[in-house]
DNA sequence: ATTATAGTATACCGGTCGGTATAGTCGCAA
DNA sequence: TTGCGACTATACCGACCGGTATACTATAAT
C-alpha cells in the first residue's frame, strides 16, 4: 500500500474501467474515486487516453506476472505447467470481480486495428502466447507455436464464455480439451 | 432491396454499431447514414437502447441462417458439417469488414449480467452452442454437450484472436485442433 | 377539397463528455 | 518569513450525448 497520488489515480481508473468499461467510465469519475480532483489527473495523464494506455500497459505486467506466479506455485514441470494454466484461469474466473479479459474488452470497445488501444491489447496476447510456445518447446511438443495457438484459442474462448455466462463450466472444458491436444502434440 | 424506411433505419445502425462499437455510435450519425432525420428514428425506435437490441435480434437471426445455410452447402453429413463450421468461420474472417463476433462485442461494451444487450448476446451463443451440440449427437459423440462446448469454445477463441490480430491463422488452428477433439469424442 | 399518414427540417432541452483556467490551501525547506 | 511545489476547489469551455417540440411538406385515400 501507501500509494501516492499518481498511483492511486491509475488503480482507481483501473477498477473501473476493468469493472464498467473503458467509454462508459467518465474522467469526473475517476477523480471523484481516487479521492482528487480533475486537475492533478490532468497533471500526470494530460488526456484519458494516456490513462487507458496506462492502465493497460500496468494490467499486461501485473496480470502476466500473477498469472505466471500462480502456474509455478502449482507445477514444477513444463507439462504440468501448461495444464496448470487452465487451473489459474479457472480459479480467477471465480473471483466475483471477473470480468473477462480486460485486453479482449479494450479491444471490442476500439475495434479499429490502427488504434493504440488495439495494439497494446494485441501486444498482450502475443506475449501471453509465447509464454504458453515456451512451455510446450520445453516439453518437446512436435510444434510448439501451433499447440500454443490453440491452447490459448481455448483459454480466451473459455473466458469470453465465462464473461457472458457465469459458472457455465468453461473452464473444465477447456482443460478437457487442452489435454487432449497435448497429448496429441506430446505423442510420437 | 427496396427497404422501408423502418429498415433502413436499422441497417445503417447495425453497419455502425458493428464497425464502430455501439457507445462510439451517435444517434445523430445513425440518421444521417440513413438519411433520415431523429424524429423519423425515434418514431420506429424509442429508444437507442430499442435500436440497440433490435440490431442484435435481426443480427442473431440473420447470422445463425447464413451460418447453417454455409455449412449445409458445404457438408451432407453431421461429422462433415462440425468440420465445415470452421471452413465458414474461416471465409467469415477474410471479409474486410470482419470486426469480430458482435455479441462478444457487445456483451464486453455492456458487461454486467443483469444487462439486456448482455443478456440477448448470450442467448445468442446459447443457440450457437445447441446447434453444434445436435452435430455432435447426430455423430454419436459421447458427451455431445462437452464436445459442443469445447468447439465452441474453440470458434470463440478464433474469432477473438482473429479480431486482435488479422490473418494470424487462427481459424486454422482451431480446425486442427477440432479435428483431434472431434476424432477423440467419437472413438469408441 | 379534405383529411389522415408518413416523413422532413430544425431548433431546442438538460446533462455529460474531455479538458482547462484561476485562485487558493497546505506543508516544508531555505 | 518567505517562497515554492504539490494538491485542492470550483467554475467554466465547446462539443456532443440521447431525446423532444413544433412546424412544415408530400402523398394518397375518401
Amino acid at each position: 500500500m501507501a500509494l501516492n497520488l499518481q498511483e492511486k489515480i491509475l488503480q482507481a481508473a483501473s477498477e473501473l474501467f476493468y469493472s464498467q468499461g473503458v467509454r462508459a467510465t467518465g474522467v469526473d469519475a475517476i477523480a471523484k474515486a481516487a479521492n482528487t480532483t480533475k486537475m492533478s489527473l490532468y497533471k500526470y495523464y494530460p488526456s484519458k487516453d494516456d490513462l487507458v494506455i496506462a492502465f493497460l500497459r500496468k494490467r499486461d505486467e501485473d496480470f502476466r506476472g500473477w498469472f505466471v506466479g500462480q502456474v509455478d506455485g502449482i507445477a514444477d514441470h513444463p507439462k504440468a505447467k501448461l495444464l496448470a494454466i487452465f487451473d489459474v484461469i479457472s480459479a480467477w474466473m471465480d473471483i466475483p470481480e471477473f470480468r473477462g479479459c480486460a485486453f479482449i474488452n479494450a479491444s471490442a470497445e476500439f475495434p479499429l486495428e490502427g488504434n493504440l488501444v488495439h495494439q497494446v491489447s494485441a501486444e498482450f496476447y502475443d506475449k501471453f502466447r509465447s509464454y504458453i510456445a515456451d512451455l510446450a518447446q520445453q516439453c518437446g511438443a512436435k510444434s510448439p507455436e501451433n499447440l500454443a495457438m490453440q491452447l490459448s484459442l481455448l483459454i480466451e474462448g473459455a473466458i469470453v464464455s465465462e464473461q457472458m455466462k457465469r459458472y457455465s463450466g468453461a473452464a473444465e472444458q477447456a482443460k478437457q480439451a487442452a489435454v487432449l491436444l497435448i497429448a496429441g502434440s506430446l505423442s510420437t
